[in-house]
DNA sequence: AAAGAGACCTGACGAGAATCATGGCCTTTC
DNA sequence: GAAAGGCCATGATTCTCGTCAGGTCTCTTT
């Protein structure tokens, strides 16, 4: 981790696409003026797990994953964070220790704006109050889901509904399908569906050689969606 | 399902103990204004999943089941809420239809307060947003854990970490042990941790010959809070 | 009293996925 | 250039837990 030049608010482009959008005026020179800007390079670790948090993340650029320890080193990814999206609030309100640890997937910048500064901006300002909620509200659709999925779906569904879950967020057409512009070891797909690493990588396989998927590298391309689809047995 | 005579929001105890505490004077008369208050009898459904929210439900008496239902009936118990809890929120904030069905594990009795008459309150009410964030911080870590849970540990330790998670809001200390007074039948403790109700049988059946618990009907009391948190292999 | 429904309990069996083990390939490091 | 380590791949083996099937008990209904 590296301080660098101070990225500007008000000039950040990625800001706009999370939570501080509605920041303007006062509230955003304020939140300028108390923070700092890091480099990291892919694979350093930006909080732990149990740590009292400090501040607020956002991220300028890279993506990170957000991941608990299991007893055995085993890791579950909880979530996936880019550009405009905020690390550590969920810790932040409920005033607890963090309850995941944040590791950058690629080399990234990341601002840390200090707790002072933002938690009474929330009265303030309802626009934020309201984005907060919104996001908060999302994300616990999202873990239940999760948490149903792993319940009730077999490895092979689990693994389609993943890379259905990828390409809406990462999915770029491309002439032969949908690509999925995002790099994960096949451990970490493994780790975000709760499965192990060899079963990830037999699955996917058997995806390719079903030709539903390509696989190049940690590059994957969908090429049959809707046999993907069928393969979740998510209903639509 | 019945229209009751209505319970004053002024005057309702329930109401301290969740995310509308700190409502008062205009604000506490205006939802008391557009509501409806009504009573449910055990395993009455409140809302189903799929549907538009349009209102928000305050629990008065009675405790409810959120769930969401799988692929071949199979059903995933996301949360338990009792009086002064909120339902239907989450849905509210996020502009979505209900994730989950909403059933009443024992009779009840619910209000629902019209959702125009709530939404522009958050802006105008900071303590009130804030509740509600902590209190979605709080069900998103909680939502993460099960994920996690199920993922990485044993039935036998998700039995176990089941019985100290009621334990913590249902626990009522008595000579023997702790008594869990929450009555749920088998299969929805089953639900709650995603396995299937002959294995939840058979694991209480276990802890009972180990002498970690005592059950009679469906009254559980843990005797040995030791041996079960052994049994649950969490780090304290 | 008989019949039916629903919750609880137990046993046998087998599929699904984890675990263990090994090898190949590629990159990094000395 | 050899060694080491990380990631990917595949086979063999193990075992957890779900499925199926049958049975008891209680309570309700007819």
């Amino acid at each position: 981790m590296n301080k660098t030049s101070k990225i500007e608010c008000q000039a950040c482009s990625s800001r706009l696409l999370g939570i501080l959008c509605n920041l303007e005026g006062k509230a955003l020179k304020e939140c300028n003026e108390h923070k700092t800007t890091n480099t990291y390079k892919k694979g350093q670790t930006i909080f732990y797990e149990g740590n009292q948090p400090y501040g607020l993340y956002c991220i300028f650029s890279g993506r990170v994953k957000l991941f608990k320890s299991g007893v055995d080193g085993k890791q579950q990814i909880v979530r996936i964070a880019g550009p405009g999206d905020l690390l550590g609030y969920r810790a932040l309100f409920a005033t607890e220790p963090y309850t995941a640890t944040a590791e950058t997937l690629e080399d990234a910048t990341i601002c840390c704006i200090d707790r002072s500064a933002f938690f009474p901006r929330i009265g303030k300002n309802p626009e934020l109050a309201l984005n907060i909620i919104k996001k908060l509200a999302k994300e616990l659709r999202e873990a239940e889901q999760l948490a149903t999925s792993i319940a009730q779906h077999s490895v092979r569904e689990r693994m389609a509904e993943l890379l259905l879950m990828l390409k809406e967020t990462y999915g770029k057409e491309t002439k032969k399908g949908v690509m999925l512009d995002i790099h994960l070891s096949r451990e970490e797909l493994a780790e975000m569906i709760g499965i192990t690493q060899e079963t990830a990588i037999r699955l996917l396989s058997e995806f390719k050689s079903d030709g539903m998927i390509e696989v190049r590298e940690r590059e994957i391309t969908i090429l049959d969606l809707k046999a993907l689809l069928d393969t979740a047995r998510l209903e639509i």
